[in-house]
DNA sequence: TAGTTGATCGTCT
DNA sequence: GACGATCAACTAA
């Protein structure tokens, strides 16, 4: 298994987003390890992207975005969700790809325990960190993680070879995004069950 | 199964 | 002051 380096992120935001689903998020909390495949993505490309972040320039939120690639960005969304985002291509840029599902493979009881705190009910190992929210919580990333290095040592992403090529991908339009014509910037594993949800390309 | 709604607050206009 | 890259519970059929 290898630690996806700098020079993964720095490439094309679209072609950075088509890798990712099949790769492994990994994150260290408290001596434990949270590890899940990626399943599920969206590119949002920068300055025009009128759906971006960062459609309208930096602002203090968004500079994260504004850095170079391999870092993580996340923001605080409807009140109560956290999202994540892999900052991509080289600083200035403001493009990301945002993590939309995951599915869990290592520290289940941990994520359960994460997701409980704030009231969920049914959880099926498919509802774990199976949208942005989800798994933010299911892997305890919020404020503190805005800015983290994937290239470090407590939350990065790995290939372990695990799916195939990309055959194995679907690609659709994103979701949740009313600003302009959509684009198909959404990537994720075919007939995967841990999608946030069904993936009709 | 599809459609609706309440929760909740940081961010930008 | 309005709204959002969401979620979960609820209703109707």
């Amino acid at each position: 298994m290898r630690k996806l380096s700098r020079s993964f992120y720095l490439r094309t935001t679209l072609t950075v987003a088509r890798d990712l689903p099949g790769k492994l998020l990994l994150r260290r909390l408290g001596g434990r390890f949270l590890i899940g495949r990626i399943v599920e993505v969206e590119a949002y490309l920068g300055r025009r992207d009128p759906a971006s972040h960062a459609y309208r320039g930096m602002t203090p939120r968004n500079e994260i975005m504004f850095g170079p690639g391999g870092h993580l960005y996340v923001y605080f969304t409807y009140g109560m969700h956290f999202c994540c985002n892999v900052v991509t291509e080289r600083a200035g840029t403001g493009c990301a790809v945002l993590i939309r599902a995951v599915e869990p493979l290592e520290g289940m009881t941990t994520m359960e325990r994460l997701r409980m705190r704030t009231g969920a009910r049914a959880l099926r190992s498919t509802d774990l960190c199976s949208g942005p929210g989800k798994l933010c919580q299911a892997f305890g990333i919020g404020r503190k993680e805005n800015g983290a290095d994937l290239c470090g040592t407590t939350l990065w992403i790995a290939d372990d070879g695990g799916t195939g090529g990309r055959r194995d991908i679907g690609r659709s339009p994103r979701i949740g995004i009313s600003s302009g014509r959509e684009h198909r910037w959404r990537f994720f594993l075919k007939g995967n069950p841990y999608l946030s949800r069904p993936g009709k390309s």
